[in-house]
DNA sequence: CGATGAGTTGACAATCGTTCTCAACTAGAC
DNA sequence: GTCTAGTTGAGAACGATTGTCAACTCATCG
């Protein structure tokens, strides 16, 4: 818990194959999920490293981390960017998504009710233009 | 799966029992927490019968279902219409925030990228007025 | 009142995602 | 090559949640 950050964190194989395979894909998936893919890849990582090492990047920014409806972690690479994200609930695609409007609001919201450092998290859920077909 | 809806839902002691809780608090708390509660106040109810509660009440929208950082479920009774939580990520005390600024955003963001069927979740965190002393 | 049957309960086992443990294994610095 | 701190993987451990199933509770009907 103490990402005083002064953590060197070295290239090995195993993190350039979890960054390489984050970059397979543009949609959000489970540890577990990418641990798979990359036994089958034929560059196997073991599951706690998997873990380990998406929870570096996530603490670094540089994967988003979501949770699932059943509290199931999933991650994606992402711009570094402050984002939010408009999701597929049938198939999954995502568009990262951005604009002052919220970011103003909420600020507003918490200032109005004494509340100071705000963060936020937004999702938005729909159905793409694919799949209402 | 199938909320068919049709089931009775008898009310029961326990089910009293776990309703009588969710009144008696504001803040988000999770199942285990509201089970001790339930303990302590010598109005016992069984750990799997406040997880199954708990998730009709969530179904029925009688509650809120949030999610912590770690991915633990927490509840809180709420009121029924459209809102969103500004929650003191230091001591948890929760506010229902409500604004049609969101909802607009969401839907139009939506649309622009040719998603239907909209819906959304924003969760605000920051520090009370309380906390920050 | 007693029988009946669907809904409900609770102790406990089972799941399943995630984290921990720890000895073996690097990658770089000297 | 030697050292040392960072890293890895197999498997155990954990913790929240769900499943199992026999006992129980109620409302209803005779």
């Amino acid at each position: 818990m103490t990402s005083t950050d002064g953590a060197p964190l070295r290239p090995t194989r195993q993190r350039r194959a979890v960054i390489d395979a984050l970059a397979s894909f543009d949609d959000f998936r489970s540890a577990q999920e990418i641990h798979d893919l990359l036994g089958r890849r034929g560059d196997p990582v073991g599951l706690a490293t998997v873990y380990r090492t998406l929870q570096r990047l996530a603490d670094a920014g540089e994967v988003d981390l979501l949770r699932t409806e059943d509290g199931e972690a999933i991650y994606r690479r992402c711009s570094d960017t402050h984002h939010h994200h408009l999701v597929c609930r049938s198939c999954g695609a995502t568009v990262e998504v951005e604009g002052p409007t919220v970011e103003r609001w909420t600020r507003a919201i918490a200032a109005e009710h004494g509340y100071d450092d705000v963060s936020h998290a937004l999702e938005i859920f729909g159905t793409c233009a694919a799949c209402r077909a």
